[in-house]
DNA sequence: TAAACTGGCCTTTTT
DNA sequence: GGCCAGTTTA
């Protein structure tokens, strides 16, 4: 085992590691710190916990502290591994302590858990029995796999699900469990129990033939890969000294043991006898210094394993650990940390934290009621395009919610208002059949076990494999105990007619062929390779389906992908471009210049900011979500995703909510958050209010936080019937398009549109098919749209 | 074997 | 209201 290290198994600089006394830093990297950054860049000890509100500018305190320990020489830059929740937060963190300390940071490891975990497991493959190039299953691989076992085993009669079967698995795996160990706690009399321990057994077993590992198996078994391989665990004790961990919150039992592992002091068994390491009085190397950042406020994936009680007990773990803790905010106003205060302030049982600004007051938090999610999201369409006229960037604005199905309605109006936007994950990209078709035939070229990306494949475009050939390859495939890919070239012993026959053999030797290019083409090459030989998007371009001519498109993205990829990387292979797909995040696709207002769910901005946040559907059964209300803590949670939210604001905070709401196809009443009640009345300036929402403009105005329990009661007294209100809802709006053809306006034109009435063009800008119109309605005011998809006729 | 059709079920949040 | 799975029909 060789590694690439400056200065590996040696100290750079004669400070050694648990130095006490401030170390000699360039006052540069200090300037313009408070007391308490300060502090956290330049504590020196065995373990370091920032609590660090929100907006309290961690991101400065770990990279100047990052760049701080290179600067002293304290350490080199491949003895730093620093772990951040994105790959963009990654990436971020590299650039700016390159800048702090001028490029000399080659070598250092910034990444995420699982891309740093990837990293390991990839040299370290053969003693896990993996083949370096396994594959990493997505949560959608995963179901896949497992629809398959519960079928094959027709256990779904016992209520397991593939969604439940997938969480409890999930969950065992970021404890550290594995089949062994839960078929001892279980209760073998319970059928239940038995048939999900019999799913979990055949779905560990099926990864580890097709050479794959899923999202949770990359960190647990990385720290499993340290408990049995302790001179494995010992390569990469020695190498990191420094371990720095970003939103330590909403780390699992999983990701908090792997850091306890790669923090154990070096066995003096596993010290190389010519190191020149400092050595402590056993002859073994002390444990890596810990830095972790984390605000158990903003604690948000306890559903996916995080355990908050690694950063309440972190005290308790590291006895000598020194606790700073970062109050004063330098992102938002006042008015938006009084909000976030005093709506945090409501989850009892936390470390009392009060975050200030020295910014002022700003404008008050706007808040709008809608009378439907599209009359909520004309508002937001509204704000948006008033803030682009008073100069604001479209980039600086964006629009949460709690789920994802709340993007219809948002996108429909932002659409007809010609507001350019993007959704963050959403639906995304990879996750399109045709892209995942495309990426199983390179991961299958890649990793031949894979019967998973095999089974995807074999028959798309049609070849006229169906479920019997398919069934038919399996069996043999089993009886010989090899991988599915391997039967396709004795397909001719297996008495199939002709043609299937043909096709199979002609499958796997492109499959074969195209393999062999692998150890030395760029992705790009291997992908057009198998694009053209098995004719996909030429197939896709052959049908009449409209849909499939932008799936051939979206083939041909993945294409420019790849190559985009190898400009990025150079040396790149192949398993290279596959881990990077399968490891993309969200966030990591929000691009800060693309000049659009930027849509995602609360959980996706999490670490984020923005000049202006629109916060929707703060209502009962969305914001705390229905779901939420069953589990222990879930309303706490759900209360911390507000806080999240407010907080992400730096100048302006609009907090909006619909009456009714559709789901399932029909409309249900939606009430007014509890967590509205957490908001001081005085903070807020309602332009329209739950109650005024209701009374149509009348004289009746229920302020939204009078002191009682019963302010919501006005919902209690709407008809049941949600189609008689909308049509007394005048001027609510429905989101409503038409395709209007090549319709022309000019200034002047008068016009009716379905949901604002009458009005007349001001302005015409932008050619067809993307010309907008500017309009002042009669009565609904100045607004912006789409003349191609508008419900408008002209008069 | 593939396309067309029908009925059931859903919706938390994500690396 | 839309997606998916299973069934029917060519």
């Amino acid at each position: 085992m060789t590694f690439l290290l400056d200065g590996f198994d040696s100290d750079p600089g004669d400070s050694g590691l648990p130095s006490s006394g401030a170390p000699a830093v360039d006052e540069a990297l200090l300037a313009g710190l408070n007391p308490q950054q300060r502090e956290a860049v330049l504590h020196r000890g065995k373990a370091l916990l920032i609590v660090a509100g929100a907006g309290s500018g961690k991101t400065s305190v770990l990279t100047r502290r990052i760049a701080s320990l290179l600067q002293t020489r304290e350490a080199w830059p491949s003895q730093i591994l620093a772990i951040t929740f994105t790959n963009k937060a990654a990436n971020e963190m590299r650039e700016r302590v390159e800048q702090l300390v001028g490029g000399a940071a080659e070598g250092m490891w910034i990444s995420t858990f699982h891309s740093a975990c990837v990293r390991i497991l990839r040299r370290q493959a053969e003693a896990m029995g993996l083949k370096t190039a396994f594959t990493i299953y997505d949560s959608a691989d995963s179901r896949a796999l497992l629809k398959r076992i519960i079928k094959e085993l027709e256990v779904d009669t016992l209520g397991l699900t593939v969604p439940s079967v997938a969480g409890k698995i999930s969950k065992l795996k970021n404890e550290l469990s594995d089949v062994d160990s839960y078929a001892r706690s279980v209760n073998a009399d319970d059928p239940a129990d038995a048939a999900f321990l019999e799913v979990f057994r055949r779905y560990t077993e099926s990864l580890r033939r097709a050479n794959a590992l899923d999202f949770d198996d990359l960190i647990a078994e990385t720290v499993h890969l340290f408990r049995a391989f302790p001179e494995v665990a010992a390569l990469y004790q020695r190498r990191f000294r420094h371990i720095l961990v970003d939103e330590y919150q909403d780390t699992n039992h999983a990701q908090y043991a792997l850091i306890r592992e790669l923090t154990r002091p070096v066995e003096p068994q596993h010290v190389p006898a010519d190191t020149r390491m400092r050595l402590d009085a056993n002859g073994g190397i002390p444990g890596a210094s810990l830095t972790v950042v984390g605000d158990s406020d903003q604690s948000i994936y306890a559903f996916r394993g995080a355990d908050i009680r690694n950063i309440v007990e972190f005290e308790r773990d590291y006895p000598e650990a020194r606790v700073i803790l970062l109050e004063q905010n330098y992102r938002s106003t006042q008015n938006i940390l009084d909000a976030a205060n005093s709506v945090i302030a409501s989850n009892f049982d936390r470390q009392e934290k009060n975050l200030f600004t020295t910014a002022g007051a700003g404008d008050k938090i706007t808040g709008f009621t809608g009378y439907s999610a599209y009359d909520e999201a004309q508002f937001v369409a509204d704000e948006i395009q008033k803030l682009r006229e008073a100069g604001a960037a479209y980039s600086d604005m964006a629009v949460f919610f709690r789920v994802n199905s709340q993007t219809r309605a948002l996108e429909d109006i932002l659409i007809r208002s010609a507001i350019p936007y993007r959704i963050a994950g959403g639906t995304k990209f990879y996750e399109r059949a045709e892209i995942k078709d495309a990426m199983a035939y390179l991961v299958q070229v890649a990793n031949p076990a894979d019967d998973l990306a095999l089974r995807r494949i074999m028959n798309t475009p049609k070849r006229g494999i169906g479920p019997a050939t398919e069934a038919a390859l399996q069996a043999h495939a089993d009886r010989l105990g090899v991988p599915l890919r391997e039967t396709l070239r004795d397909a001719d012993q297996l008495g199939l007619g002709p043609k299937v026959t043909k096709a199979i053999i002609d499958l796997g030797t492109t499959l074969d062929e195209v393999e062999a290019m692998v150890p030395t083409a760029p992705p790009a090459d291997v992908l057009t390779e198998l694009i053209v030989r098995t004719g996909y998007v030429d197939a896709l371009r052959a049908t009449r389906d409209p849909q499939d001519e932008v799936r051939a498109e979206n083939v041909e993205e993945l294409l420019s992908f790849t190559k985009e990829f190898a400009r990025r990387n150079p040396e790149g292979r192949l398993i290279d471009f596959l881990t990077e797909v399968a490891l993309v995040a969200a966030a990591d696709e929000i691009d800060d210049a693309s000049g659009s207002v930027t849509l995602m769910t609360l959980h996706t901005a999490k670490g984020l900011e923005y000049d202006t946040v629109f916060l929707t559907g703060i209502e009962e059964d969305l914001l705390p979500h229905r779901m939420s209300a069953g589990e222990p803590g879930g309303i706490a949670e759900e209360r911390r995703l507000f806080y999240v939210g407010i907080t992400r604001a730096k100048k302006r905070l609009f907090l909006s909510l619909a009456m009714t709401r559709a789901q399932f196809g029909d409309t249900a009443v939606a009430m007014p958050s509890r967590f509205l009640q957490d908001v001081p009345g005085h903070l807020i300036e309602w332009r329209q209010s739950p109650g005024q929402a209701n009374s149509r403009g009348g004289t009746r105005s229920r302020a939204l936080n009078a002191p009682t329990r019963q302010r919501f009661s006005y919902s209690t007294s709407l008809p049941p019937a949600p189609n008689r209100e909308k049509r007394e809802w005048t001027s609510a709006v429905t989101g409503a398009v038409r395709d209007n053809g090549d319709l022309t306006l000019a200034p002047g034109d008068r016009i009716r549109h379905t949901d604002f009435g009458e009005g007349r063009v001001v302005d015409v800008t932008g050619t067809a098919p993307k010309a907008v119109a500017e309009v002042q309605f009669d009565t609904a005011g100045r607004k912006r749209l789409l003349i191609k998809i508008a419900p408008i006729e002209k008069l």
